[in-house]
Parts: C-alpha cells; sequence; structure tokens
DNA sequence: ATAAACTTTCAATAATTATTGAAAGTTTAA
DNA sequence: TTAAACTTTCAATAATTATTGAAAGTTTAT
C-alpha cells in the first residue's frame, strides 16, 4: 500500500471508532492527521486535507486542546498557530480516561449515590431488585473510577504486557 | 428520595451514559428499565412506561436481544412476549465487551493490519511518523484485545477489588 | 378457513448533531 | 493609526440519526 492511501485509510479508520465511541467524527479524523504528521500543522493546512471548513477546524481544534490531546506551537517569525499531537499512545491513552472519567463517570457516581439513599419497602420486590441493581452497578462504577485513578497516577507505563495479568 | 422518582432518575441517567458512549439513549432506557424490573415486561408496559412506539420498542428490544443483554420470555397460557434484563454486573460487562469487540475493534485491528504493509522511503519523516504511529497503535489495540479476550474466558469474576492490581 | 392477538417492517417525519461561511474580533508590524 | 494577517463566533443550513405509526405479516384458537 501507498503511503498517501495508507493515510487517508487510517483517518478514516479513526474517524470511525470514534463516531463509535460518542467522540465527534472529524475531531477523530483531525487527531489522526496530526497522529501521522511528523510536524505541525496550521488551520490552513488541516482545512485542506480534510476537506473541512475554517469554522470547523477551529472549533475541532480547540475541542482537542481541550482534551489534552494536542497543543498550540508558535514559529519564530511567524503569526500563524501550528498544532501538534503528541504521539505517545500511553499519554494518549491516560488523556482520553481522565476526560470521560470526569466529563462522565463521576458525574454518574454522583447519581448513583444519590440514588442509593432510597427509601421504600424492604419487603417490595420492586424496591428490593431496584437497590440491588443499583448497588451493584455503584461498586463496579467506584471500581472502575479507583482503578482509572491508578491508572492516571502512573508515571510511566507498565502497561504493555502487564494488562494481562488482571484475570490470572 | 422516593422510589418512583429514583426510578425515572436511573433510566435518564442510563440513557444519558449509553448516548455518550455511542449506544442509542432509547436502547439503554429500556435496558435500565428492566434491569430495575423484578419482572419481565411486555412491549406495551415497556412503551408506555417511557413514552415510546411500537415500532421504536421492538426495534430496540431487538437490539438489546442482540447485544445479549436481555432475553424473551413466555408466560403460560398467554400469547404476549415478556422481555427480562439478566441482572449480573459482571455478566452485562462482558457481554458489552464481547459485542464491543467484536463490532468495533477487530475490524480496527485489521484495518491497522492492513496498514503496517505500507510501502516507503524510510528516511522520510512523514513515512517514519506514519509506521510508527501505526505500530503504536497496533501495539495496544493487540494488548486491549488480549487482556479482553482473557476476561470473556473468566467464567466468574474476580472483578471486584482485584483490577486494582494491574498498576501496582 | 377466519379472525383475533400479537409482532415486524419501513417510508415518512422529527429530533439531534455537525458544518459552513461570512462577519466580527484580535494581534502585529510599519 | 491603520491595514494586513490571522482567529473566533454563531446563525443558518446540512447531514445524520432516531422515532413514529399504520400497514403488512405471523401465529394461534376455534
Amino acid at each position: 500500500m501507498e503511503l498517501a492511501a495508507a493515510k487517508l485509510k487510517f483517518i478514516e479508520a479513526w474517524g470511525k471508532l470514534g463516531s463509535e465511541w460518542g467522540i465527534n467524527r472529524t475531531m477523530a479524523q483531525v487527531h489522526a492527521l496530526l497522529l501521522i504528521s511528523p510536524e505541525a500543522l496550521t488551520t490552513e493546512e488541516i482545512m485542506e486535507a480534510l476537506s473541512i471548513s475554517r469554522g470547523n477546524a477551529n472549533m475541532t481544534l480547540r475541542d482537542l486542546i481541550g482534551w489534552g490531546l494536542i497543543e498550540k506551537q508558535h514559529k519564530a517569525g511567524e503569526r500563524k498557530e501550528y498544532f501538534f499531537a503528541d504521539k505517545d499512545v500511553w499519554n494518549i491513552s491516560r488523556q482520553v480516561a481522565k476526560e470521560r472519567k470526569k466529563r462522565e463517570l463521576e458525574p454518574v457516581l454522583k447519581v448513583l449515590n444519590e440514588l442509593s439513599t432510597v427509601v421504600g419497602d424492604e419487603k417490595d420486590p420492586e424496591f428490593k431488585t431496584f437497590k440491588k441493581s443499583v448497588s451493584d452497578i455503584n461498586k463496579l462504577a467506584l471500581n472502575v473510577d479507583k482503578t482509572l485513578e491508578t491508572m492516571l497516577k502512573a508515571e510511566e507505563s507498565w502497561f504493555w504486557g502487564s494488562v494481562l495479568k488482571v484475570f490470572k
């Protein structure tokens, strides 16, 4: 396969995966583009490479910065802003985990906590089933939360290969 | 909090979480409803509880069966079909992991594999960066795949509490 | 056979989400 | 200052995704 075709395929696949996981397709594509680019790119170059508008490019780049996945760079003597992606897959994983934990897991934990204060008749099957399900999900969510916490604290990756030990 | 209010809140929260992770909001809500229901419910009851149409209920229930999260039940002497959700959180987790692995991870692994056959100039930074990123992501994806594989094989859950050991 | 009870389908429609593009805003150099 | 270079905003529009509801299909009992 040729490099040019491979790049397109990678960008497309990354965009599709993103959209399946609730991440804007264009955002995933811009990230993919920067991931395989050795140099930082300008907004113009990104617009051109992905055939997207200036407004879309600007908002998407801002979101990616908000996710901690890319950063702005400035070149001496130039007004233009350049964008560069961290290429370290471990950093990327941690960053995504960190953001989703904050944006999604924590709000859910809060709700589950409130729901565990529900009052009712201990003999009522409706009540018992509700409490049991909420409590079980709460336990799972707390475990996931603690695991992510540990993952975020890890400065380097023991990730490669060691994850397998979990279920031994 | 009252049980009725708590149920609504749980269904709403579950639906929101689902939609943030690329799962149809209604599907997540129907699953939530069945998760907290001690008895199997009919299509009519589900339509009524969530104010959704017959068509929507039917398709959503079919999808949930496709994800292996609920099953049909028949009661003696009745024509109606009843739907019941597995309440075991470990089973649910495994089932979701299994489906997403099959539907999303495996296709991505296939693409990454194809992309690793790219040919080009080893001195070209564009080529080098592409290969490095694809290769790193491939390694991560393979690890995730193997981890899920192990998780799926585990008959019971060592999950509770033990996940934390990964990053020790 | 037929009709009631129930389920499925799918074209039309609604709701949501993403994108555009031009105007407004900002920064820098002269 | 001012004007060119560049970035940001956001109302309008497009694209995508979800939902409806009525007709068609199926099964069962008689």
